[in-house]
DNA sequence: CGACAATTAGCACGATCGTACTTTATGCTG
DNA sequence: CAGCATAAAGTACGATCGTGCTAATTGTCG
């Protein structure tokens, strides 16, 4: 239980950050092995097919969204859920800047559809994940309602859908060059959406 | 000129249907090859490349996308910007719809970017064009300035921002199956964006 | 230390990838 | 119809893909 998991988390770790630059589908056995200076079949053995491996990566990837953008903030003191909201936005603005920008989950489920058939596994895999987060981040709004702090009548949903859209339009801004500092357009129209709630 | 042209030209329009479905970087020579029923070799000389053959493929796309979105809407007539630029947003989103709810030119320079030296020329295409279309829609938002329809301290880049985060968390949203209905959270986020403005 | 299990490497396979080079078929023009 | 340019097919190549099967190495425990 000791040597083999150990290597199993070393491979996960290399190919996170290959698959955080040049995405989940640039992972293949070979140039992961290669990366891990591992034999093919080595490295094969841990997952038992590449799409396994994906899924893991997957799963690897959220362990570390957690550790880096759930659990620092859960554990902070917020005297206001507007500030742990705040709070968490910026971890998350964070985590994806460490990435050039990209975030696996999106372009995980995005690409990758290989057959014209269903949803393979890995996409249904990412896109639970994203489901998982954006239910986070609708039960925070819920609390601040329920603390008083916001409109009542307010949908979460809604809420959840214009802040996903202003991250999202952040990315594609940022990556097309048209602006490249979030002060300019995110942190206005996430206080200008906040306080809208009030 | 004539027969060249032609099978080309019929190349393209199967390469963007299943690109449309599949992806960009599913189109590969040979399945593709197979999909118009001919032989690889005799439809490899018709792009010299890979590359060439995918940027081909999204100014193809360009150009359907000027065709049913921007043309139609700029030969009605409108009584206001407003309504112009609501028109614009019908067919935007009637567009993306036809394929699945997947917009090539986004993961086109989202995936794809192979190696780790700097952007390839899929890439660049890509953005350009994504650009060339927020710059449209940047226009008409001045456009609405100039006549007063709209307020003039107003940035346009930023009601661009907004539009395309709009745009985006709707795409998501729809493939999360959290929200099937544009009419739930998409356009009544434009009518208040919209109202904003004035 | 010795034996057994777990882990890794070696090697081979069929497929498919992109891209040359050569030959055949096709269409256009005189 | 003849001749020529254009377009398509045929074939082959090296690479790399995912994935089995087998052998060697390594770690673990009595």
């Amino acid at each position: 239980m000791s040597k083999g998991r150990l290597t199993r988390e070393n491979i996960l770790q290399t190919a996170f950050e290959q698959a955080s630059q040049q995405g989940l589908e640039s992972l293949t056995i070979g140039s992961l092995a290669s990366a891990c200076e591992m034999s093919k079949s080595g490295l094969f053995a841990h997952f038992q097919s590449r799409d396994n491996l994906q899924i893991a990566v997957l799963e690897y990837a959220a362990e570390v969204f957690r550790l880096r953008v759930i659990q620092p903030v859960r554990q902070q003191e917020h005297q206001s859920q507007h500030d742990k909201l705040i709070a968490l936005l910026r971890a998350w603005q964070a985590w994806n800047h460490c990435f050039a920008g990209r975030c696996m989950f999106l372009d995980a489920w995005t690409s990758a559809q290989d057959g014209h058939e269903q949803t393979s596994q890995v996409q249904q895999a990412a896109r639970q994940l994203v489901r998982f987060w954006l239910d986070y981040l609708a039960r925070q709004v819920v609390q601040g309602q329920a603390a008083g702090e916001w409109r009542q009548e307010m949908d979460p949903w809604r809420a959840v859908y214009r802040l996903y859209g202003l991250y999202l339009a952040d990315q594609v801004f940022n990556d097309l060059e048209l602006c490249q500092d979030p002060a300019r357009h995110f942190w206005p129209e996430v206080d200008d959406l906040l306080s809208s709630w009030r």
